[in-house]
DNA sequence: CATATATAATAAGCGTGCTTACTATTCAAG
DNA sequence: CTTGAATAGTAAGCACGCTTATTATATATG
């Protein structure tokens, strides 16, 4: 019998994620970016010219989710496809000048709740947080979705 | 400038909770449930008889979607819709012997999922993760979902 | 009684994920 | 060259969350 409450995991989880998004969303409605969205715009922001294929990988989201969300923000003018010369299969994904200018504005807006999210958390268990989690993807990872595990460098390794 | 990789923070909770979804709906296929599904059927096996609108304020999700939730676990067999007697308004929710009987089966995937998520995590680890979980969850409650947080008391409050 | 407000559930429509199936294009093998 | 497999992208349709609006019922108030 635990009584750790790892029983209650999923929901912790679960409630985790939705709260985040929830209030994430509601400060980012006023750029018009949703959050599905600006982690797109992440990706294209960093990498000019990436294909969508690469990018559902990049995400781990399906190609036709991609395909619908670039839909979408090409709609609200965030991002442009061009065509590949090379590979007349492939749409090149660009950000525009608008994108570029609401980076910035996003990651500071990700960073408020963030720090909302952890007040009275202290460093060391802000550290143990992270390496948990970090370690979580990694068991569920492994030998599930076995192609796609070791590209998270992408992200979080600037300092 | 955090150096610990909160700046991530957003992207592992989505992760985590993606994967771990995931990994239960493969498990939970067998028995025809979603994790959506088997979250509210948790709730109606402890609390036969209750009323959709008390199911979306424990699930903190919105009554609507509790109502087309529960279409389909009807459809499915799962759960039986009742009228209240007292008030007409009120659709009563109950399982069905199918659903009392999957309940303890579901319990046990979800345990297994959750072991599997946590493998090499010391005890102490997993405290603080929950601890942690817990807090954040507090945090963003606290001030943002203004109508339906603090409700819990609507138990055995005035009839 | 009559009217106004509150509550329970539903309807309509959207966003974002999924699966399955399709077209267009590229590439490898005969 | 032709055939067939693999890849990039899209279409259609479903699940589950949301917001906004509507219907039915209950309750409070003039």
């Amino acid at each position: 019998m635990v009584s750790d409450g790892i029983d209650r995991l999923g929901f912790l989880i679960h409630d985790v994620q939705r709260l985040m998004r929830k209030r994430f969303e509601a400060r980012a409605s006023g750029l018009g970016l949703s959050s599905a969205q600006w982690r797109l715009l992440v990706r294209v922001a960093k990498e000019a010219g990436v294909a969508q294929a690469r990018l559902a990988e990049l995400l781990e989201i399906e190609p036709i989710s991609v395909s619908r969300l670039v839909d979408r923000m090409e709609e609200g003018g965030w991002i442009e496809r061009r065509s590949d010369a090379a590979d007349r299969r492939v749409r090149m994904i660009f950000p525009t000048e608008k994108a570029n200018a609401a980076y910035a504005d996003v990651k500071s807006l990700a960073g408020e709740v963030y720090e909302e999210s952890l007040a009275g958390v202290s460093p060391e268990d802000r550290r143990v947080l992270i390496r948990t989690l970090d370690t979580i993807v990694q068991n569920l990872t492994d030998g599930e979705a076995s192609s796609l595990e070791k590209m998270k460098n992408t992200e979080g390794a600037a300092k």
